[in-house]
DNA sequence: ATGACTGCCTCTGGCAGA
């Protein structure tokens, strides 16, 4: 199976461009991140035209997220992130989909540094490891994928001179992803491009993409019960040069049978 | 170089994104 994770940027402006991924693509769950729409806007009859079921949990204009499944509905697990009942932004969706835990997460921005809004990235990260640790103590095949704003290294960024001052590349998220990864949690991407050099983000300002000054933010975590299984990882940058195109890219990763 | 673009809902400009 295939695990998909697409930032899109707003579903109802990117739908085309989506529709045209899946078909071309055929991941066999997808996990979808600001579609910034209510719930009553998510297209669910588009998706289902070309063979995909779907859940979603989304908010006014900003964030939301959906799990969509080819030809089998996703079993809702949980929605939005436990640990804060005054947290109301829609985040966090996890499912089950033919024997594996999918989790799929939109986790805060946290820009600018300092402030309240990295504060709340921080505290978010601190609840995800909760979850994550009840997820890793289940002992199940699952898989934490989704946009985390969070680029791990230098070696996953462009320039980190020019990010230094960036909530995605503080030392304070970067020590709350590696906490995350704990020493079982397997980064997909990483552990297959060692060296880094691996774009999943290019700003739509100053010429990024013609300069191909992107970073890495949008990860696939796989439990052990999954990284056993892992055979290929990779990102759907093509995608990112079309017309209409998301600003950051689809990331995937093929698992074994 | 306090820049640069895009989507959203609309107080069609201000906010958020990263």
């Amino acid at each position: 199976m295939r695990i998909a994770s697409f930032n899109i940027n707003g579903i109802k402006a990117r739908l085309p461009r989506l529709l045209e991924w899946l078909e071309e693509t055929r991941p066999t769950v997808a996990c979808l991140q600001e579609i910034k729409t209510q719930d009553e806007g998510f297209p669910a009859e588009e998706f289902a035209k070309i063979g995909y079921h779907a859940i979603w949990h989304g908010q006014k204009s900003f964030n939301g997220v959906a799990i969509l499944a080819d030809g089998v509905a996703p079993v809702e697990v949980q929605r939005g992130l436990p640990g804060d009942p005054e947290d109301e932004q829609a985040r966090y969706l996890e499912a089950d989909v033919n024997g594996v835990r999918v989790v799929g997460i939109y986790l805060p921005n946290g820009n600018p540094v300092p402030g309240p809004k990295f504060d709340y990235k921080l505290a978010w990260m601190e609840r995800l490891g909760a979850r994550m640790a009840e997820l890793w103590a289940q002992e199940i095949p699952c898989a934490v994928v989704g946009d985390f704003n969070v680029i791990p290294t230098d070696a996953d960024v462009w320039s980190p001179k020019a990010m230094a001052s960036d909530a995605l590349m503080q030392p304070e998220s970067r020590d709350a992803y590696h906490r995350l990864l704990g020493d079982g949690w397997t980064d997909a991407l990483a552990t297959l491009n060692p060296r880094g050099g691996v774009w999943t983000y290019w700003d739509y300002q100053a010429g990024a993409w013609q300069r191909d000054h992107g970073f890495r933010i949008d990860h696939l975590l796989l439990s052990p019960e999954l990284a056993d299984r892992l055979e290929a990882a990779g990102v759907d940058k093509d995608h990112r040069g079309r017309e209409k195109a998301s600003d950051h890219a689809p990331v995937w990763v093929s698992i074994r049978d």
